[in-house]
Parts: structure tokens; C-alpha cells; sequence
DNA sequence: AACGGAACTC
DNA sequence: GAGTTCCGTT
């Protein structure tokens, strides 16, 4: 049912993750959105997370994603619709126009002037008329949706990231948002497409395959583990599905196409 | 590293 | 429409 894309490795999205009103019906999962997912996973704040102003995040840790080039060429495709920005000077590192943006539809963004700290940092800036946002330590039953069924690991989320470094299960941070981190490896493309391998769907990819169910499932700790089955919202005519057969974008795309 | 055009897929 | 994949350029 539902409402609830499963889509595998444990991340079940909810609607509101889904396109919104722009393209109904359309189960696709939205870059954006699962940047945002990601970010608020401390399990992989070794990979991506918040850092410095408000709303800026880096990557890093290019080399874990599997394919950073295509993954930029995506982020870079959000300049126009103003939802990202690059932040000049800092490898890696982008940052999310909450201002003007598309919160809608986040409902792990509250746009209330809460005072509540994030937790892995952005820092609270008042822009304007705009928020302040947080992520809610518990997340609301309407929105999210745990996974009762936890299936294949790796359809869909499987490689963008290729591993959460330090340990999944402890990512003893610490400093989210600490500097700057750069010192990139700068690792050359090609050499990731060695690794994808899984196939998928979308940004299904940014996580490593081998992440164990209940690793993924912590993603969604705080996560009332009982909607599952029903509806969040109603969302238009949105049908139950599973990820999208396609292909993972990000993670598969040149292996065989070396000729 | 970052950018962006272009063809292509879904 | 939203990427994905390639690829040339800066």
C-alpha cells in the first residue's frame, strides 16, 4: 500500500518525497529530497553532511560516491531552479537555498522558528522571511514510514555511496560541522564504475549495498514503525509501487558501455 | 574540480 | 520533467 514507496535498503519513502504537485504520479524519487534523507543520517555524515552556513552541505567524501562527476552534473542541474548553489571555494560542498525553496513538502523541515539545534548543524540563519529549520527528533507518524519490509537490500539505494566509512553502525562524528573538510582525494571517475554494480533505481545509489537491514533501518530510528501500511496522504492518484525498475542512474552507467 | 551543452532514458 | 551519461571547456 501505499504510499510508501519501499524502496529497498530500507529507505521508504514517503510520498512527500515523491515529485510533488509538478508531476503527479510520478514515484520518482527527487535528488534533493534524498540529499536531505541523507544529511539528516548520521551514519553518513562521513560521506555528505552539513557544513558551514546554513543550508550548505559538502560531500566529503567524492571518492565514496560512485560516481561524483554524474552526481554533480544532477546537483548542477538544481543552479537554475535555484534549489542548490555551488559554494564557491570549498571542494565538494553545496548548499541548499532553504529560502526560497521547496521546502514544501519536507516535513522534516520545520519552517517554524523552532529553536531547536539540528542535530548535525546547520546553523540557524534567518534569512528573511524564511526559517529556520530543524529536523524533529522524532519523526512525525504521518510522514514517514518505516520499513516493515525491509526488502532486497541494495535495489535501490546502492551506490552512490559506497560506504559509510568509519562504521555504520557508530559514526562517531562529532564534528559535523567542523570545518572544511576538502582535502579530497580527487579520485578519478572512472575508476568508481569498477564498483557499481547494483542496479536500481535513483539516488538508490547512494548508499552502500552492503549495509545490513538493520544498519538502514536505523536511518529511520525515531521512526514510529507502524505506518507503514497506510497512507500518509492521500497522494493524488499516486499508486503503490515499488522503485522503479530502471536502472540505477547514478550507479550504473558505464559498465558496459566502454566500447 | 566545476561547468554546461546535448542526446537520451524513464 | 528530472535526471543520466558523455564529453568538451574553463
Amino acid at each position: 500500500m501505499t504510499i510508501i514507496t519501499l524502496c529497498v535498503a530500507g529507505f521508504a519513502f514517503p510520498d512527500w518525497a515523491y515529485k510533488p504537485e509538478s508531476s503527479p504520479g510520478s514515484r520518482q524519487i527527487q535528488l534533493w529530497h534524498f540529499i536531505l534523507e541523507l544529511l539528516r543520517k548520521e551514519e553518513y555524515h562521513d560521506v555528505i553532511a552539513w557544513q558551514g552556513d546554513y543550508g550548505e552541505f559538502v560531500i566529503k567524501d567524492p571518492d565514496e560516491v560512485m560516481n561524483y562527476d554524474k552526481l554533480s552534473r544532477a546537483l548542477r542541474y538544481y543552479y537554475n531552479k535555484r534549489i542548490l548553489h555551488k559554494t564557491k571555494g570549498k571542494r565538494f560542498t553545496y548548499k541548499f537555498n532553504f529560502n526560497k525553496l521547496v521546502l514544501v513538502n519536507y516535513p522534516f523541515i520545520d519552517m517554524e522558528f523552532s529553536a531547536v539545534p539540528l542535530p548535525f548543524c546547520a546553523p540557524p540563519v534567518p534569512t528573511g522571511a524564511s526559517t529556520h529549520f530543524r529536523f524533529p527528533p522524532s519523526t512525525p507518524s504521518e510522514v514517514l514510514s518505516p520499513n516493515e519490509d525491509l526488502r532486497s537490500p541494495g535495489v535501490m539505494f546502492s551506490s552512490v555511496v559506497r560506504r559509510a566509512r568509519g562504521s555504520v553502525s557508530d559514526c562517531s562524528d562529532g564534528t559535523s560541522v567542523n570545518s572544511e573538510i576538502e582535502e579530497g582525494p580527487a579520485v578519478p571517475v572512472e575508476e568508481r564504475a569498477a564498483e557499481r554494480g547494483v542496479s536500481g533505481g535513483g539516488y538508490r545509489s547512494i548508499i552502500h549495498p552492503r549495509l545490513s537491514h538493520e544498519t538502514l533501518f536505523r536511518m529511520y530510528q525515531g521512526t514510529p514503525q507502524h505506518t507503514l501500511d497506510q497512507e500518509v496522504q492521500p497522494a493524488t492518484g499516486s499508486t503503490p509501487t515499488l522503485c522503479p525498475p530502471s536502472p540505477c542512474p547514478l550507479c550504473l552507467g558505464r559498465e558496459e558501455r566502454v566500447s
